[in-house]
DNA sequence: AAAGTTTATCATATCAACATGATGTTCGCC
DNA sequence: GGCGAACATCATGTTGATATGATAAACTTT
């Protein structure tokens, strides 16, 4: 249930670049070690989210992935779209014909717990996590793998593991 | 997202055989008609939920599959139980060590989501679904094909289609 | 006991998600 | 211009969910 892995990666990715912002373009490599996973697949996701605008991609040196838009401006719903259907009414009988015109037996119950998970992601920006949560700010911060870097040009291949 | 197709397969086994509980067992090949899914994997599906205590099955003529307790207390997430992970923790970035203890940055936030879909699953009874819902109660009953059979004994593989 | 109906199960096929490795492309820098 | 760093892409492999067809096992009726 729930999102897919890739999904997730883009989310984890998406805060891990928006977090290291400061420090300019973030790199695949320091993502895929952040997140344990596997460097090309990411890559690839990453790139999703470029084609959906999400995030600007650098080559060369120097390079590495931004935010296109101010993280107050970036929606989870923005960054799971291009992996998942956000919005789209999804029956739990999986009748393709469903609405709100011919429910099945479980359509309005369903619906009253379902658009909230919608607004979760289209109203939660990256930046309200960043920052928001008073609580456990610090913490979450360093549960996450901020990346805290970054001595750009350390010792290619020195991975920490 | 949500439902995997044989969750979803799942409950609407359960609410046809429900449905049509007055008229004995009701067969694999009726609801196989009614949910437009191939009958073999329909069956495997069924037999998961015989396993998981929620249907009884019988053999031979005369068989088929029936509930293994009264409709107000089967619920959803028994039904879907053995096909997805219910209550389990889910994190949205994936993180196995993601708890209340040790957050995310999206823990919070999501668990105040996330809460009342389990709640709907753990709380939702399949005699709810039947007879409750005043409103949209024959439309809904018709849509999700309620099994209305049932001259028993209809030539065979006779399908409505 | 034989015939027919129905569920149970096995072997296998298909497809999409996930993953890996090799190679191409673009860029900054000397 | 040439080198190396970084993203981009391609070909291929692996895995699990989904599906199919054949066969076995259990039951009812006669």
């Amino acid at each position: 249930m729930w999102l897919s892995s890739t999904a997730q990666q883009a989310i984890h990715a998406v805060l891990c670049i928006a977090s290291g912002a400061d420090h300019g373009p973030v790199r695949v490599d320091e993502i895929a070690v952040v997140l344990g996973c596997p460097r090309n697949y990411l890559s690839k996701t990453l790139h999703a989210l470029v084609r959906a605008g999400v995030l600007r991609s650098e080559r060369g040196p120097k390079g590495g992935f931004q935010l296109s838009a101010p993280p107050e401006r970036v929606m989870l719903a923005q960054v799971i779209a291009p992996f998942e259907p956000v919005g789209e009414r999804r029956c739990l009988l999986g009748r393709p014909q469903c609405s709100d015109k011919r429910p099945c037996m479980l359509h309005e119950r369903w619906s009253r717990v379902a658009a909230p998970v919608d607004a979760f992601f289209t109203k939660t920006s990256v930046a309200s996590l960043l920052d928001g949560n008073p609580r456990a700010s610090d913490a979450a911060r360093e549960a996450i793998g901020a990346v805290r870097l970054s001595p750009r040009r350390k010792p290619y291949g020195s991975v920490a593991r």
